[in-house]
DNA sequence: ATAAAAATCATCCTAAAGTATGACAAGGTT
DNA sequence: AACCTTGTCATACTTTAGGATGATTTTTAT
């Protein structure tokens, strides 16, 4: 019973604040439909509100989709790869990425670091806190056995793990 | 004033097609509105229809940010070769290195950083004081217009002045 | 279902990096 | 001789980086 509730936390969330957000728009029928005009003002208010929600519920079930765990080994080949001025990241050596225990995140704070910015700029840059770079930084160092930044660089330079 | 309206595309689209959708709404409303229980199915009818033209939109705007890091394929262009390793601190690029005016000193100290060493053990190496290397890096942060030392070692890399 | 790993953020603290300014000496140039 | 560049070093200060530790949440794996 508890596992079902925990299970589908998430979809009874979204019924529930649907139900609110029914309940909300029942009220406003009431109140409105006295006035002058007032259907058309309902419905471009129940247009925006479920615009909103839609835009919402799109962005939440998108966002686990990203993370996609590299299964497949990749065949071990030294490549060139164009440098574009997107700033992709692109792992070039994906065993020793493995071998390394390198997480997502922190390749991505990797090659941002590559690329010159500074702590605050990477968190700027990945909308996050300024300590979760840190504690980021600091679990890449210990896994790259390394002590500081540029040496990090130097050796992901030297594995290829970034471009 | 065809710019204009390449510019603007996706959003006259975006309003074009909300019109059409409101007239559409209009007629529902006319032919529905005598029916009973007419007007929670219209309602209904919005709320999904908003629903999806929220999801729809925030997949349209979302596209080109959708930052897909893992799995992007790799283009196989050309094989890197790597360099020879038996390179000591050849500056590559003495043009640019001239160009920007650096010392031999700074140089020295430039490729010291790239190797991932501190100012105090590039100080240790050289026979220095500490604040003589904070000076050199402080000029030669000047004259390469960056701010850290790991913007210029990304960028004395890119120029090749460094190996 | 439970455990492990990944990700986020916080606080407190120390170390290193970077800025600004001034000083002095050696070597080359005009 | 006067001037300039390079190189050296110092003090004082601000900013950034990094370490240690703990908490919470989400994801993933067993």
């Amino acid at each position: 019973m508890f596992s079902f509730l925990q299970k589908y936390k998430s979809v009874l969330l979204y019924g529930f604040s649907l139900a609110v957000l029914l309940c909300l728009l029942q009220l406003l029928e009431y109140r409105l439909i006295i006035i002058d005009h007032a259907f058309e003002v309902y419905i471009a208010c129940i247009a925006i509100l479920f615009t909103a929600l839609g835009i919402w519920l799109s962005l939440r079930l998108m966002k686990p989709k990203t993370d996609t765990p590299p299964q497949t080994i990749v065949e071990e080949k030294w490549v060139y790869v164009k440098e574009d001025a997107t700033h992709e990241t692109i792992q070039v050596n994906e065993a020793e990425r493995t071998k390394l225990g390198l997480s997502n995140r922190e390749m991505e704070v990797l090659s941002l670091m590559a690329k010159g910015l500074s702590n605050q700029e990477i968190a700027d840059q990945l909308y996050l806190s300024l300590n979760t770079i840190k504690t980021h930084s600091s679990k890449l160092f210990e896994k790259m056995e390394v002590k500081r930044r540029t040496q990090a660089i130097e050796k992901a330079k030297q594995l290829q793990l970034i471009v």
